[in-house]
DNA sequence: TTAATTATGTTATATTATTACACAGCGTTA
DNA sequence: TAACGCTGTGTAATAATATAACATAATTAA
């Protein structure tokens, strides 16, 4: 059984706020909406990022910089993450495929090396933008 | 046949130092290098940089702001990218693993997306680390 | 040989992220 | 309960990464 976080007020409003949102938001974007309920400094922010990144409630799109909420609730997915990013409209998707996850999870490289994550980005262009 | 590219004379400059090093390096540590050579600005890096990444000479690893030549000749592969990474020393090695490949570029969501590109980095402890 | 494209050099600035320091809260444990 | 470790807070300063805007030159295509 994993051990439920508490998160601190800062995290709960960041995290608020990034749930609130369907897409990614950059750090300084939600600095900026935050200012409002008290939190003043980027450290502040990308404290509360950090974390939640670390407890899997969020993950960071690494080629946007940005962070966006985990949808499975539980959330035992923090380690591999998969994306679809539109190149066009910028619209990001977590992807969960069974066979693709098993896939990755069981890649196996050459040079023994133990894997305990992995995040994966596909770009292209979504059907609205095609 | 795809065209060979000519590169320019700062282009040049900028692979050179890439390929010399196994190691991804920095935009910032790369100007450092080449300011011998008559490279004074950062814009003067990333535009080269931003070149070579799209002619497939180099990668960028997104998780680590870092730039790595790619070693396989042909370079069709600047869209298809796979990566494992060292957490404790750093060591980045590029992939290439033919069924791996394979299912990534047969991938297909459920929204129909079309993906023309991916990017996929492995965390983990390399031997030495272990 | 004009026009379009790509690259250059330079200055300034925007964006993303961390260091350093002082201190507060909480649970453990001795 | 006092000392300790751990995690979080708030603040200021600054580091690291990346792009905008402008003028100009070189190269390629029509």
């Amino acid at each position: 059984m994993q051990k439920q976080e508490t998160l601190t007020k800062n995290q709960k409003i960041i995290l608020d706020l990034i749930e609130k949102s369907d897409q990614p938001l950059k750090a300084y974007s939600i600095l900026f909406d935050v200012k409002k309920k008290g939190i003043n400094a980027p450290l502040q922010v990308y404290r509360a990022l950090n974390k939640l990144v670390k407890i899997g409630k969020i993950h960071k799109i690494e080629s946007r910089n940005a962070f966006i909420a985990c949808k499975n609730s539980k959330c035992q997915i923090a380690k591999a993450t998969v994306f679809s990013i539109c190149e066009s409209c910028e619209d990001v998707t977590e992807i969960h495929d069974h066979k693709l996850s098993e896939h990755l999870r069981d890649f196996k490289d050459n040079k023994g090396m133990k894997y305990n994550k992995y995040n994966l980005e596909f770009f292209g262009l979504c059907k609205k933008c095609v």
